[in-house]
DNA sequence: CGATAACAGATAGTTCTACTATCCATTATC
DNA sequence: GATAATGGATAGTAGAACTATCTGTTATCG
């Protein structure tokens, strides 16, 4: 297919298109001439990946193209490659190094510790969790271990969850992309379920008729 | 205190106080006289709090001024206050209603009624539920109802842990402030141990030796 | 008291991100 | 053969979140 129509079934503009194939967030089509290429279903099927990490994700085209380029990265197993997409997902951020910092990450380190997980120390999400909870400290909001065990115990039952659900799939290329894309719509699903479970438990506190 | 002062303990730039100060973002100081305004130990923390929420938390500045409108609104229950501030940090994107918009209001209502979970129509997380479940949709993904009960369940647990963690604080303005400041930051640090947990759960699929 | 520094407020400028728009020389298509 | 579409290059735009400069005061310190 033409451009025209690649923008038509992806429903993304075809400056933007081009602006993402300029980009390399989208992979060039098939040159069939001097000013002619051709796309395929592979090229829709990538234009809505994008879409949905960039506009219900959150993720910046940064974020996006690296997650991408993780993804298909050839010669690499289907966990590997998943494994490596996960990391490009979280937005790192530079950290001030100070004393409530060191307290952070040791506290970090002692909760993946007191659960037993096996986490890299690579993994963007140890940085992650460390900064949310030094910023906790810095508003005086002293993070209680028993919460944060809970929240861990309820995280992994997520993931747990999750994992299950990929397993069904045997295709290498549909794994990956399935974990990608429930990575991060899983965050947003999440988010969204504790805000209502928030309310409801609200309601029912404050005005118990059940 | 003075605006440099006030700079150097929240550690935001003289300029971009002044800048919240104009976008409102941030309430003014007394006028002591022309070209003078003292600023209290409120400013000091107020500034602890944006921070937080624009720089963990990722709201935008717009975001984070309904939060804080919300929050310190007088005349309100502190539940109340907590509530609306709640529903300021849901970033709304406009809908495209087809199809597959329509099947995920659908799907959503099922869940929360499935669950009996009281939810208001009004609950931004609905619709930004339903938009997560129509890009599964759309991605071909079938969002397979065990795994959205099983992801409801464990965020009802997460809101279970938080509130009783909450539960405890009785001045109402310290509870407000932690309510806000625990759903930015709970949505950080949970999808951080869910990524976390993912790595877990994989290396010890993959390579079994507990 | 006077020099220097700090201040509030106004206005303008900057940087970054994520697109949009325009143009041109081809190439298709009717 | 006229019209439309295309790929690629270049330039422009809109919004967000600051950052800088300027002006006319007001403090402050020696």
């Amino acid at each position: 297919m033409r451009i025209a129509e690649l923008s038509r079934r992806s429903e993304v503009p075809v400056p933007t298109i081009k602006f993402y194939l300029r980009t390399e967030l989208l992979f060039p089509g098939e040159r069939t001439s001097h000013n002619q290429a051709q796309y395929t279903e592979a090229h829709v099927r990538r234009l809505k990946v994008i879409r949905a990490l960039i506009e219900v994700g959150g993720l910046s085209i940064a974020a996006t193209r690296e997650v991408l380029e993780k993804m298909y990265a050839p010669g690499m197993s289907a966990v590997d490659s998943a494994g490596k997409a996960q990391f490009a997902m979280v937005t790192q951020r530079p950290v001030i190094e100070d004393e409530t910092w060191e307290r952070a990450v040791k506290e970090t380190d002692a909760l993946l510790d007191r659960l037993g997980w096996q986490v890299r120390a690579t993994n963007p999400a140890r940085q992650s969790l460390a900064s949310a909870i030094a910023t906790l400290y810095r508003l005086g909001q002293t993070p209680q271990l028993k919460l944060l065990d809970d929240y861990a115990k309820v995280a992994r039952q997520a993931a747990e969850a999750e994992l299950a659900h990929l397993a069904g799939e045997t295709d290498p290329d549909a794994f990956v992309e399935s974990a990608v894309i429930w990575t991060a719509l899983g965050d947003v699903i999440f988010s969204a379920l504790r805000r209502a479970a928030q309310e409801d438990i609200v309601t029912r506190f404050t005005s118990p008729q059940e």
